[in-house]
DNA sequence: CTGAGTGTTATACCGTTCGTATAACAGTAG
DNA sequence: CTACTGTTATACGAACGGTATAACACTCAG
Protein backbone atom coordinates (compact mmCIF):
# COMPACT_ATOMS: atom_id res chain seq x y z
CA UNK A 1 0.00 0.00 0.00
CA UNK A 2 1.88 3.10 -0.88
CA UNK A 3 0.97 6.73 0.35
CA UNK A 4 2.56 9.77 0.18
CA UNK A 5 1.93 12.67 2.22
CA UNK A 6 2.02 16.38 1.54
CA UNK A 7 3.38 18.28 4.00
CA UNK A 8 3.12 21.62 2.68
CA UNK A 9 -0.62 21.27 2.28
CA UNK A 10 -3.19 22.94 4.18
CA UNK A 11 -5.43 19.49 4.26
CA UNK A 12 -4.31 18.48 8.15
CA UNK A 13 -2.09 15.20 7.66
CA UNK A 14 -4.78 12.81 9.10
CA UNK A 15 -6.76 13.89 6.75
CA UNK A 16 -4.66 13.09 3.98
CA UNK A 17 -3.70 9.94 5.37
CA UNK A 18 -7.96 8.57 5.79
CA UNK A 19 -8.46 9.67 2.22
CA UNK A 20 -5.73 8.01 0.83
CA UNK A 21 -7.20 5.23 2.44
CA UNK A 22 -10.35 5.67 1.13
CA UNK A 23 -8.91 5.73 -2.17
CA UNK A 24 -7.39 2.78 -1.77
CA UNK A 25 -10.43 0.72 -1.10
CA UNK A 26 -12.40 2.56 -4.28
CA UNK A 27 -9.20 1.39 -6.48
CA UNK A 28 -9.36 -1.80 -4.78
CA UNK A 29 -5.92 -1.83 -3.88
CA UNK A 30 -7.37 -2.43 -0.52
CA UNK A 31 -9.79 -5.08 -0.20
CA UNK A 32 -12.34 -6.20 2.51
CA UNK A 33 -10.84 -7.56 5.42
CA UNK A 34 -6.87 -6.92 4.44
CA UNK A 35 -5.08 -5.63 7.52
CA UNK A 36 -3.55 -2.44 7.38
CA UNK A 37 0.07 -1.05 8.44
CA UNK A 38 -0.09 -0.67 12.18
CA UNK A 39 -0.17 2.95 13.48
CA UNK A 40 3.67 3.01 14.27
CA UNK A 41 4.73 1.29 11.15
CA UNK A 42 2.87 3.62 8.88
CA UNK A 43 3.60 6.73 11.27
CA UNK A 44 7.40 5.84 10.26
CA UNK A 45 7.33 5.04 7.31
CA UNK A 46 5.89 8.00 6.37
CA UNK A 47 7.91 9.93 8.49
CA UNK A 48 5.17 11.30 11.21
CA UNK A 49 3.92 10.82 14.64
CA UNK A 50 1.75 7.37 15.08
CA UNK A 51 -0.68 9.72 17.05
CA UNK A 52 -1.53 11.03 13.96
CA UNK A 53 -1.93 7.82 11.70
CA UNK A 54 -4.09 6.71 15.06
CA UNK A 55 -6.05 9.93 14.59
CA UNK A 56 -6.70 9.42 10.93
CA UNK A 57 -7.55 5.32 11.56
CA UNK A 58 -9.93 6.33 14.72
CA UNK A 59 -12.03 8.74 11.75
CA UNK A 60 -11.99 5.51 9.56
CA UNK A 61 -13.11 3.16 12.11
CA UNK A 62 -15.86 5.82 13.28
CA UNK A 63 -16.96 6.23 10.09
CA UNK A 64 -17.31 2.30 9.13
CA UNK A 65 -14.36 1.95 6.76
CA UNK A 66 -12.07 -0.24 8.74
CA UNK A 67 -12.12 -1.83 12.27
CA UNK A 68 -9.10 -1.74 14.91
CA UNK A 69 -8.91 -4.21 17.55
CA UNK A 70 -6.31 -3.96 20.57
CA UNK A 71 -3.59 -6.14 19.59
CA UNK A 72 -4.38 -7.31 16.21
CA UNK A 73 -4.15 -4.25 14.46
CA UNK A 74 -6.63 -2.43 11.85
CA UNK A 75 -8.35 -3.81 8.78
CA UNK A 76 -10.72 -3.00 5.85
CA UNK A 77 -14.50 -3.50 6.94
CA UNK A 78 -16.11 -6.27 5.62
CA UNK A 79 -18.69 -4.74 4.01
CA UNK A 80 -18.43 -0.74 3.69
CA UNK A 81 -20.68 2.23 4.55
CA UNK A 82 -23.55 3.62 2.92
CA UNK A 83 -24.99 6.94 2.49
CA UNK A 84 -25.14 8.50 5.84
CA UNK A 85 -26.05 11.71 7.79
CA UNK A 86 -22.23 12.70 6.80
CA UNK A 87 -22.48 12.76 3.13
CA UNK A 88 -25.92 14.78 2.78
CA UNK A 89 -24.85 17.16 5.64
CA UNK A 90 -21.44 17.76 5.11
CA UNK A 91 -20.29 16.55 1.65
CA UNK A 92 -23.02 17.80 -0.83
CA UNK A 93 -22.92 21.62 0.34
CA UNK A 94 -18.99 21.51 0.31
CA UNK A 95 -19.37 20.05 -3.33
CA UNK A 96 -22.31 22.81 -3.69
CA UNK A 97 -20.06 25.27 -3.08
CA UNK A 98 -17.10 23.96 -5.38
CA UNK A 99 -19.40 23.35 -8.39
CA UNK A 100 -20.56 27.38 -7.85
CA UNK A 101 -17.26 28.38 -7.75
CA UNK A 102 -16.12 26.43 -11.27
CA UNK A 103 -19.21 27.80 -12.58
CA UNK A 104 -18.76 31.86 -12.14
CA UNK A 105 -15.13 30.67 -13.00
CA UNK A 106 -16.69 29.93 -16.34
CA UNK A 107 -15.78 26.25 -15.81
CA UNK A 108 -17.66 24.04 -18.40
CA UNK A 109 -20.05 21.50 -16.71
CA UNK A 110 -18.63 18.90 -18.59
CA UNK A 111 -15.35 19.63 -17.12
CA UNK A 112 -16.99 18.85 -13.53
CA UNK A 113 -18.50 15.48 -15.29
CA UNK A 114 -15.91 14.06 -16.95
CA UNK A 115 -14.20 14.57 -13.37
CA UNK A 116 -16.47 12.74 -11.74
CA UNK A 117 -16.66 9.68 -14.54
CA UNK A 118 -12.73 10.01 -13.81
CA UNK A 119 -13.51 8.57 -10.21
CA UNK A 120 -15.80 6.30 -11.29
CA UNK A 121 -14.15 4.82 -14.05
CA UNK A 122 -11.69 3.02 -11.89
CA UNK A 123 -11.57 -0.06 -10.50
CA UNK A 124 -13.91 -0.66 -8.08
CA UNK A 125 -14.02 -4.24 -6.15
CA UNK A 126 -16.39 -5.13 -3.25
CA UNK B 1 -28.24 41.49 -0.39
CA UNK B 2 -29.32 38.06 2.07
CA UNK B 3 -26.78 36.48 3.79
CA UNK B 4 -26.63 34.08 6.63
CA UNK B 5 -23.33 32.47 8.42
CA UNK B 6 -23.68 29.48 10.48
CA UNK B 7 -21.04 29.85 13.65
CA UNK B 8 -21.68 25.94 14.38
CA UNK B 9 -20.31 25.12 10.78
CA UNK B 10 -16.56 23.85 10.95
CA UNK B 11 -16.21 25.98 7.76
CA UNK B 12 -14.77 29.13 8.70
CA UNK B 13 -16.77 32.32 8.87
CA UNK B 14 -14.79 34.13 6.53
CA UNK B 15 -14.96 31.28 4.24
CA UNK B 16 -18.54 31.41 4.20
CA UNK B 17 -19.05 35.03 3.43
CA UNK B 18 -16.87 34.73 0.97
CA UNK B 19 -18.72 31.84 -0.62
CA UNK B 20 -22.18 33.16 -0.41
CA UNK B 21 -20.94 36.61 -2.18
CA UNK B 22 -19.80 33.93 -4.77
CA UNK B 23 -23.01 32.39 -4.99
CA UNK B 24 -24.59 35.81 -5.42
CA UNK B 25 -22.28 36.39 -8.21
CA UNK B 26 -23.72 33.12 -9.54
CA UNK B 27 -27.05 33.76 -9.37
CA UNK B 28 -27.23 37.34 -10.86
CA UNK B 29 -28.29 38.34 -7.25
CA UNK B 30 -24.80 40.62 -7.37
CA UNK B 31 -24.21 42.17 -10.85
CA UNK B 32 -20.68 43.32 -12.36
CA UNK B 33 -20.04 46.82 -10.96
CA UNK B 34 -22.29 46.43 -8.03
CA UNK B 35 -21.31 48.06 -4.91
CA UNK B 36 -21.02 45.49 -1.81
CA UNK B 37 -22.00 46.38 2.00
CA UNK B 38 -18.86 47.73 4.25
CA UNK B 39 -16.82 45.27 6.13
CA UNK B 40 -18.46 47.40 8.82
CA UNK B 41 -22.35 47.27 8.03
CA UNK B 42 -21.86 43.73 7.30
CA UNK B 43 -19.95 42.43 10.06
CA UNK B 44 -22.76 44.22 12.24
CA UNK B 45 -25.80 43.04 10.08
CA UNK B 46 -24.01 39.19 10.50
CA UNK B 47 -23.27 39.47 14.02
CA UNK B 48 -19.40 39.07 12.98
CA UNK B 49 -16.53 41.66 13.59
CA UNK B 50 -15.44 43.73 10.45
CA UNK B 51 -12.14 42.12 10.14
CA UNK B 52 -13.89 39.08 9.94
CA UNK B 53 -15.69 40.39 6.81
CA UNK B 54 -12.54 42.22 5.39
CA UNK B 55 -10.62 38.94 5.61
CA UNK B 56 -13.26 37.21 3.17
CA UNK B 57 -13.37 40.73 1.36
CA UNK B 58 -9.57 40.29 1.04
CA UNK B 59 -9.24 37.16 -0.94
CA UNK B 60 -12.51 37.83 -2.62
CA UNK B 61 -10.25 40.98 -4.33
CA UNK B 62 -6.89 38.50 -4.40
CA UNK B 63 -9.39 36.47 -6.59
CA UNK B 64 -9.92 38.96 -8.72
CA UNK B 65 -13.71 38.77 -7.68
CA UNK B 66 -14.31 42.05 -6.71
CA UNK B 67 -12.47 45.34 -6.14
CA UNK B 68 -11.50 47.39 -2.93
CA UNK B 69 -10.69 51.05 -2.70
CA UNK B 70 -10.09 52.84 0.42
CA UNK B 71 -12.75 55.56 0.96
CA UNK B 72 -14.83 54.40 -1.79
CA UNK B 73 -15.86 50.75 -0.37
CA UNK B 74 -15.95 47.26 -2.10
CA UNK B 75 -17.49 46.53 -5.62
CA UNK B 76 -17.76 43.36 -7.69
CA UNK B 77 -15.37 43.18 -10.51
CA UNK B 78 -16.25 44.28 -13.93
CA UNK B 79 -15.21 41.00 -15.28
CA UNK B 80 -15.07 38.20 -13.65
CA UNK B 81 -11.87 35.77 -13.46
CA UNK B 82 -11.47 32.87 -15.53
CA UNK B 83 -10.16 29.13 -15.36
CA UNK B 84 -6.73 30.21 -13.30
CA UNK B 85 -4.19 27.78 -11.50
CA UNK B 86 -6.46 27.89 -7.98
CA UNK B 87 -9.04 25.88 -9.89
CA UNK B 88 -6.38 23.80 -11.56
CA UNK B 89 -4.22 23.18 -8.27
CA UNK B 90 -7.04 23.33 -5.23
CA UNK B 91 -10.27 22.39 -6.98
CA UNK B 92 -9.79 19.77 -8.19
CA UNK B 93 -8.47 18.18 -5.96
CA UNK B 94 -11.08 18.68 -3.88
CA UNK B 95 -13.52 18.31 -5.65
CA UNK B 96 -12.27 14.73 -6.72
CA UNK B 97 -11.62 13.45 -2.69
CA UNK B 98 -15.01 14.55 -2.62
CA UNK B 99 -15.66 12.22 -5.43
CA UNK B 100 -14.17 9.41 -4.28
CA UNK B 101 -16.05 9.50 -1.34
CA UNK B 102 -18.94 9.45 -2.29
CA UNK B 103 -17.86 6.68 -4.68
CA UNK B 104 -16.96 4.00 -1.98
CA UNK B 105 -20.41 5.29 -0.06
CA UNK B 106 -22.03 3.86 -3.29
CA UNK B 107 -23.61 7.16 -3.98
CA UNK B 108 -25.00 6.88 -7.50
CA UNK B 109 -23.01 8.82 -10.36
CA UNK B 110 -26.11 10.69 -11.22
CA UNK B 111 -26.81 11.80 -8.06
CA UNK B 112 -23.64 13.92 -8.53
CA UNK B 113 -24.65 14.75 -12.07
CA UNK B 114 -27.56 15.74 -10.45
CA UNK B 115 -25.98 18.05 -8.06
CA UNK B 116 -24.24 20.01 -10.80
CA UNK B 117 -27.33 20.59 -12.56
CA UNK B 118 -28.95 21.90 -9.74
CA UNK B 119 -26.02 24.87 -9.36
CA UNK B 120 -25.84 25.36 -13.03
CA UNK B 121 -29.18 25.72 -13.80
CA UNK B 122 -29.77 28.80 -11.49
CA UNK B 123 -29.74 32.26 -12.73
CA UNK B 124 -26.51 33.31 -14.81
CA UNK B 125 -26.29 36.72 -15.64
CA UNK B 126 -22.46 38.65 -16.83
C1' DC C 1 -12.67 72.79 5.72
C1' DT C 2 -15.33 69.40 8.56
C1' DG C 3 -17.12 65.22 9.50
C1' DA C 4 -18.78 60.84 8.62
C1' DG C 5 -18.18 57.25 6.06
C1' DT C 6 -14.86 54.11 3.49
C1' DG C 7 -10.67 50.48 3.50
C1' DT C 8 -5.86 49.56 5.71
C1' DT C 9 -2.58 48.32 9.05
C1' DA C 10 -0.73 46.95 13.51
C1' DT C 11 -1.08 44.88 17.83
C1' DA C 12 -2.87 41.97 21.29
C1' DC C 13 -5.62 38.29 23.35
C1' DC C 14 -8.13 33.88 23.72
C1' DG C 15 -9.71 29.37 22.33
C1' DT C 16 -9.18 25.62 19.21
C1' DT C 17 -6.75 22.58 16.10
C1' DC C 18 -2.66 20.15 14.38
C1' DG C 19 1.33 17.67 15.15
C1' DT C 20 4.81 15.99 18.07
C1' DA C 21 6.43 13.81 22.20
C1' DT C 22 6.61 10.87 26.31
C1' DA C 23 4.69 7.58 29.12
C1' DA C 24 1.96 4.09 30.67
C1' DC C 25 -1.67 0.64 29.98
C1' DA C 26 -4.13 -3.56 27.88
C1' DG C 27 -4.89 -7.07 24.54
C1' DT C 28 -2.80 -10.76 21.02
C1' DA C 29 0.33 -14.11 19.31
C1' DG C 30 4.73 -16.58 18.93
C1' DC D 1 8.16 -13.93 28.63
C1' DT D 2 8.58 -11.02 24.64
C1' DA D 3 7.35 -8.36 20.95
C1' DC D 4 4.03 -6.66 18.70
C1' DT D 5 -0.79 -4.53 18.44
C1' DG D 6 -4.26 -0.44 19.71
C1' DT D 7 -5.68 2.87 23.73
C1' DT D 8 -5.45 6.56 26.85
C1' DA D 9 -3.55 10.55 29.22
C1' DT D 10 -0.80 14.50 29.42
C1' DA D 11 2.03 18.14 27.76
C1' DC D 12 4.12 21.40 24.62
C1' DG D 13 4.66 24.61 20.60
C1' DA D 14 3.02 26.42 16.30
C1' DA D 15 -0.67 27.93 13.54
C1' DC D 16 -5.41 29.43 12.75
C1' DG D 17 -9.94 31.71 13.59
C1' DG D 18 -12.21 35.30 15.67
C1' DT D 19 -12.55 39.25 18.52
C1' DA D 20 -10.98 43.71 20.12
C1' DT D 21 -8.82 48.33 20.18
C1' DA D 22 -6.47 51.85 18.05
C1' DA D 23 -4.67 54.59 14.67
C1' DC D 24 -4.13 55.87 9.86
C1' DA D 25 -5.41 57.29 4.92
C1' DC D 26 -8.68 58.10 1.50
C1' DT D 27 -13.42 59.86 -0.52
C1' DC D 28 -17.37 62.44 -0.63
C1' DA D 29 -21.40 65.22 0.95
C1' DG D 30 -22.31 69.14 3.76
Amino acid sequence: MELTVDFASTVPIYTQIRNAVIQAIADGRLKSSEVLPSVRALGSALGVNYHTVNKAYTQLADEGFITMRRGLGAMVAEQLPAVDPHFEAEVVPQMKALFTEAKVRTVDRQTLVALIDQVYDEGWHH
